[in-house]
DNA sequence: AAACATTTGTCCGTATGTATA
DNA sequence: ATATACATACGGACAAATGTT
């Protein structure tokens, strides 16, 4: 009998993964609030799973620097300021234009016509109105950038304040649509710089398509 | 009774941060072996702890990516291999080009006096051969860096870095030195472009301070 | 194919430490 | 200042999962 090959991911995750992206999903939507007190026991039931899967999450949510904790006191949801939108993007855009001035090098083309899709759904949602389709779309587009550059560090560091720029958008922007064109046309110019393997220019527009944002989005706060 | 006001820091260190430095040494020193099974029962016995501190210490530590966890097997120390070199340095060069480009626009003169002291004890552990001095002087230059910056998140990722360079480095390399006289200048050209405030130039300067090390290095493999 | 051995995953009791009254 | 309450840190037992004989 022919099973599907590709079966949505028969996912056992343990309590701790469970955990772990509850409360990243509570952080991030604004649920658990910045400066939040977290109780471990209060957590452990309202998951229903003991104490030590949410310690493990706990731990891991600090090395991602959601939460923070004062050792043997207490563990709170980090606090965010609209300040940080700049440390976070400038970051944020410096591995992302490491990662396109890798891609560019090694791209083919049937990934370039990927990308021109991604950012076929990324322009649709913008126009629609759709907010959180087109920043899915958006990290899609980033996202395989990052697969193609092939940079473990790279991909793992970005992955990470990824989930800190959601947040601040939940935080400070409560959902509102923050892609605009502007982004898509940059998408346009990093796929053209991938066509001719121009990795100084994938580079350059990868950084400015980071940059422009950062701004707009700390002069409208 | 006066007490020392600058004691060597009343580190209470837990059960977990005693464990998992251990195991950060071990690894990066090589006596725990990449692709070596870890098994949390034995090192709990050799550390005098129980599981639950070793077990967590695994869970940051697979979060830095020097061990890899296969749910409900097995743990590894990751593997390495050298051509990582390239990925590493690409991507501590990015993060440090960040900070170097950030560090120029508000260093003050007290702060390049500082860098300059220390690079001078980098570059008289390059002549007398001290190679692990060096490194560490070396370290200690973009740490500083860093923390002109403000940057955690760079810091952050920075810091993780530098951990599995200096596994690289030991792994490979077995402590012999690496730091060259190009290395002291290279610094002291940054340390010039921070006196003019130059932040383009001290961010090329830094991203160099990396790049070549990186392809000696990877000509030496 | 099934029972076994090994290792990871989870639970919960207890100790330790910190802050508040 | 002492006691008390509360949350974290750790330990050890048990359960589940995986690979093997």
């Amino acid at each position: 009998m022919p099973v599907p090959k590709n079966f949505v991911s028969p996912v056992r995750m343990s309590a701790k993964e469970r955990a772990l992206s509850q409360l990243q999903r509570w952080i991030i939507d604004g649920t658990l609030q910045p400066g939040e007190k977290l109780i471990d026991a209060e957590l452990a039931e309202s998951l229903g799973v003991s104490r030590t899967p949410i310690r493990e999450a706990f731990q891991l949510l600090e090395v991602q620097g959601l939460v923070t904790t004062h050792p043997g006191k207490e563990t709170k949801v980090t606090e965010i300021e609209k300040d940080d939108i700049f440390k976070m993007y400038s970051t944020m855009a410096a591995l992302q234009a490491l990662a396109a001035e890798a891609a560019a090098k090694v791209i083919i083309p049937e990934q370039i016509e990927q990308l021109r899709s991604i950012n076929q759904e990324f322009s649709s949602a913008i126009k629609s109105g759709q907010a959180y389709q087109a920043m899915e779309a958006d990290e899609q587009f980033h996202n395989f950038i990052l697969e193609l550059s092939d940079n473990p560090y790279a991909a793992s560091f970005s992955a990470s304040l990824q989930i800190h720029i959601r947040r601040f958008k939940y935080v400070f922007l409560k959902q509102s649509i923050t892609a605009t064109q502007a982004s898509v046309d940059e998408h346009d110019s990093i796929i053209a710089a991938f066509e001719k393997n121009d990795s100084d220019r994938a580079q350059a527009m990868m950084k400015q398509n980071f940059i422009r944002p950062m701004q707009e989005l700390h002069d409208l706060l």
